[in-house]
RNA sequence: CGCGGGAUGGAGCAGUCUGGAAGCUCGUCGGGCUCAUAACCCGAAGGUCACAGGUUCAAAUCCUGUUCCCGCAA
């Protein structure tokens, strides 16, 4: 098939790469514009140009897809079908229109749970036992058209937002193959989401890894892991701030308030949380490195009933 | 040149302002105590103080340049 592959960050690459290796024409991929990144604010590819490039495929970067002029460019390219994964911008009705086959999206997440911006570490933050891939023709709403195919993917104990983004990406990649070749087949099959089931998500701000110690332990500890590797958990220490990597659920309860640092051992840090305590095993003190609670200890001294504070 | 922190034995840090013998908490190794231990006691090894120049009788410390790491911001 003719393919247009629309997406931008590392988790649309996989599934750029399945789709050129299952032997399709990708003749153009659109990502969206370069943007200043890092401590030097460089311009930096988006990670799906950087491989389209490597392809030698064509790259155009609109700042506005809806635009007529984008429109117009992407209709010269005569697609049988668009892929769209994690792209960035709202596709207008006459882009949907315009292939054959119209436009499929991998959507990280089981339609209709997770409709919207980041669900892979809301899976984990809310600490959801399963979540998935879904593909599904793309209509006028937010992840609403119709499912043609999910995968269903369990989450580890020790699920980060990072590992769980890596093996959904991987998922989602076969995934999109196995669908366009249902679709080339005719034997996909259509079927609408149950809206009256659906969940949406927010895009993740920074402010969300600030913790509330109020929260039960179990809460925190998913948040930890649904943020890391970014924004990350952290909380107050003095007048420096804290991210928290690692940490345990410790079911016990002490006459403490939540945030304070019940008591500090060889290799963790027990905190009260609104329930139960959390053990803290890795952390990183604002411009150090990330590093164990026990390397931590042996620079820094930290009095047992010390209180952490909101970030 | 966006703002800021940092580079000191294997780890995490102090010492730098006010130049003048390399220190702390751990780890490692050896020995002791103990029914036993991640506990305790005694001892030992291990560092061109990121790199390159400069100032000085003397530089981890002052000056200049370079590299690398991290936080913020995006």
């Amino acid at each position: 098939m003719r393919v247009i592959f629309m997406g931008t960050p590392d988790f649309a690459v996989g599934t750029l790469e399945e789709i050129i290796k299952a032997g399709h024409e990708v003749v153009l991929v659109v990502s969206q514009p370069d943007k200043a990144v890092g401590r030097s604010k460089a311009l930096k590819y988006t990670p799906v140009k950087a491989c389209a490039i490597e392809h030698g495929i064509e790259v155009y970067q609109p700042e506005k897809i809806r635009e007529t002029e984008s429109v117009e460019y992407l209709r010269k390219y005569q697609p049988d079908i668009i892929i769209v994964v994690a792209f960035g911008q709202i596709i207008p009705r006459v882009i949907l229109d315009m292939p054959k086959y119209g436009c499929v999206n991998v959507h990280a997440s089981l339609l209709p749970k997770y409709r919207g911006a980041s669900p892979i570490q809301w899976a984990v933050i809310n600490g959801e036992k399963v979540t998935g891939v879904t593909t599904q023709r793309m209509d006028d709403g937010v992840d609403t058209g119709d499912i043609i195919m999910k995968e269903e993917v369990a989450l580890r104990e020790d699920e980060t937002g990072g590992s769980l983004f890596e093996r959904l990406a991987g998922v989602g990649a076969k995934l999109c193959v196995k669908t366009m070749e249902a679709i080339e087949n005719g034997t996909a099959v259509y079927t609408p989401q149950d809206s009256s089931q659906a969940t949406h998500t927010a895009k993740i701000h920074k402010e969300l890894g600030s913790i509330d110690w109020t929260k039960s332990a179990e809460e925190i500890e998913c948040l930890i892991r649904g943020l890391d590797p970014w924004p990350s958990a952290y909380t107050r220490l003095g007048d420096k701030i804290l991210k928290i990597w690692k940490a345990e659920v410790v079911s016990k309860q002490s006459e403490a308030a939540p945030g304070c640092m019940v008591k500090v051992e060889k290799n963790r840090i027990l905190v009260q949380t609104g329930k139960g305590m959390l053990a803290l095993k890795e952390v990183q003190l604002e411009g150090k490195k990330r590093m164990t609670v026990e390397a931590f200890l042996n620079g820094c001294t930290v009095e047992a009933g010390t209180y952490f504070k909101r970030g």
